[in-house]
DNA sequence: TGGGGTTAT
DNA sequence: ATAACCC
């Protein structure tokens, strides 16, 4: 680097050679750093010091059920959706059993598999939600991705451990868990410390799952959600594993294929195919005009700066679900009655979610599954609607009836994809409640709603007088 | 080849 | 409403 005194740019780094790159840094003939307890740490915020960790929990639902049977632990175990063995804990996965694989296909490379059948996710959803809600005691930037996955923006909590630390005059701190490429940590760069911290950060957070859930998983430490995620799963079970920046192009590179990265999916990686783009080199070496021109300028950019392990993107709190949904896959329905049935069965245990969760869906989708020899993937079709506001408005409630008004809603939709006057031939049913608003505070002053939660003159908890003011009003 | 989810267009 | 992505 020249002489200039270049304060703190964007990172820029060229790495010539990895081993060097903070040398030069205080100049030629400059002072070392001198971490005395004086030095308060100048940059403080860099270009995006993030710090990410990715939970992800070990084979899911088979530790789920495990969890509620603990006699199942030692023995080969497998969750059963229809014909599809969907996950396996790893009794069986040593004994040949993999990632959806069929019944047929399971019981053959192991006989003495033990099946439970997981087609009702109400466990697993429960729990993933219990997982999401101890990680957000720890920070509020908690995004989920599945059932079984969580990311975790620690920044914050990283930042005020590092001042602690400082202030306490400790320099020394150890890493958790592994370390990609066994690269050796540098205590004098401050984006090594933050992400030793993340580490021990990730361990608590593995620890608290296990003490209070029962749930082992791995996580995975980097300065975005990308490299965290693909950290994440390199010491496989019940292993946590640390990226420093870099190890980065080794992650990437170790990659076999395109499709391996977060964001290319099936589709995206056929279409690069035909550009001749196969691994993550190629799309980094790939014109990116040439990229724009195929998949448009929006994914072509973010595809590529991907590969680069380059991810800007935020963890975006999750928070409350977005949409509630219900669906059955079978082998044939073909009459009217039938479609009835299952709408009826979609929508009880809809419902009963729907009020769980408190908010009214202000939509109702149907989706459908065709028979089709060929191709039987991929052909769902959907018809959606508003929801009249007089059923909206009976979402809170339990007594009433609104089961038999939305099947009427629900075959109108229907009728809208099928012609039934003529044979037809489904395989799926699929209903969604979304776009969820909260009830309005003006219309939760039913009589019921008093009983229940009007609270008792000494029990004095906070917001009450706003809702007795707002629903006052409403009952008149 | 399940039974879910999300965002972008 | 669909199409892509994720698990």
């Amino acid at each position: 680097r020249g002489g200039q005194d270049e304060e703190e740019e964007e990172e820029e780094e060229e790495e010539e050679e990895e081993e060097g790159w903070w040398w030069p840094q205080p100049g030629p003939e400059a002072a070392p750093p001198a971490p005395t307890g004086h030095s308060k740490s100048v940059p403080a915020r860099n270009a995006a010091g993030r710090v990410i960790v990715h939970v992800d929990l070990d084979c899911f639902y088979a530790q789920v059920e495990m969890v509620r049977n603990p006699e199942l632990r030692d023995k080969p175990l497998g969750v059963q959706q229809k014909s599809i063995v969907v996950t396996s804990n790893y009794e069986a996965r040593k004994l040949g059993v993999k990632k959806l694989m069929s019944v047929k296909d399971a019981k053959e490379k192991c006989p003495q598999l033990v099946l439970v059948n997981g087609e009702d996710l109400t466990p697993y959803r429960e729990m993933s939600y219990k997982v999401t809600g101890l990680l957000e005691e720890f920070c509020p930037l908690v995004e989920r991705l599945g059932f079984d996955e969580n990311f975790v923006d620690i920044s914050e909590i990283v930042e005020k451990r590092l001042n602690q630390l400082q202030q306490s005059g400790c320099s020394r701190v150890c890493v958790s868990g592994h370390v990609y490429n066994n690269q050796a940590i540098d205590l004098r760069d401050t984006t090594h410390v933050r992400l030793v911290i993340g580490s021990q950060i990730a361990e608590e957070f593995r620890e608290a799952m296990h003490a209070r859930l029962g749930l082992t998983g791995c996580a995975g430490v980097a300065c975005n959600k990308l490299l965290s995620k693909l950290v994440s799963g390199t010491f496989k079970p019940n292993q946590q594993t640390l990226l420093l920046p870099e190890s980065c192009q080794d992650l990437m590179r170790s990659l076999d294929h395109i499709q391996k990265v977060p964001g290319i999916g099936y589709k995206t990686a056929k279409r690069l195919e035909t550009l001749g783009v196969r691994s993550v080199c190629d799309l980094q070496a790939f014109p990116s005009p040439v990229l724009e021109k195929e998949l448009g300028a929006s994914v072509a950019q973010r595809i590529q700066k991907l590969s680069y392990g380059e991810d800007d993107s935020p963890v975006t709190p999750s928070g409350r679900p977005q949409s509630f949904s219900d669906e059955d896959s079978f082998k044939k329905c073909s009459s009217e009655a039938e479609v009835k049935e299952k709408m009826e069965e979609l929508l009880r245990s809809l419902l009963d979610r729907v009020s769980k969760d408190g908010r009214q869906p202000h939509t109702v989708r149907l989706t459908i599954r065709q028979f089709s020899a060929t191709d039987r993937w991929f052909n769902r079709e959907s018809r959606q609607c508003a929801l009249p506001p007089h059923l909206v408005q009976k979402f809170g409630k339990e007594s009433s009836n609104i089961i038999s008004p939305l099947i009427d809603i629900l075959l109108k939709l229907f009728r809208k994809m099928v012609n039934v006057n003529l044979p037809f031939h489904l395989t799926l049913l699929n209903v969604c409640f979304s776009n969820l608003k909260d009830v309005p505070s003006s219309k939760k002053g039913s009589i019921g709603f008093y009983l229940k939660q009007m609270p008792t003159p000494t029990s004095g908890s906070g917001k009450s007088v706003q809702e007795m003011e707002d629903g006052s009003q409403g009952e008149g």
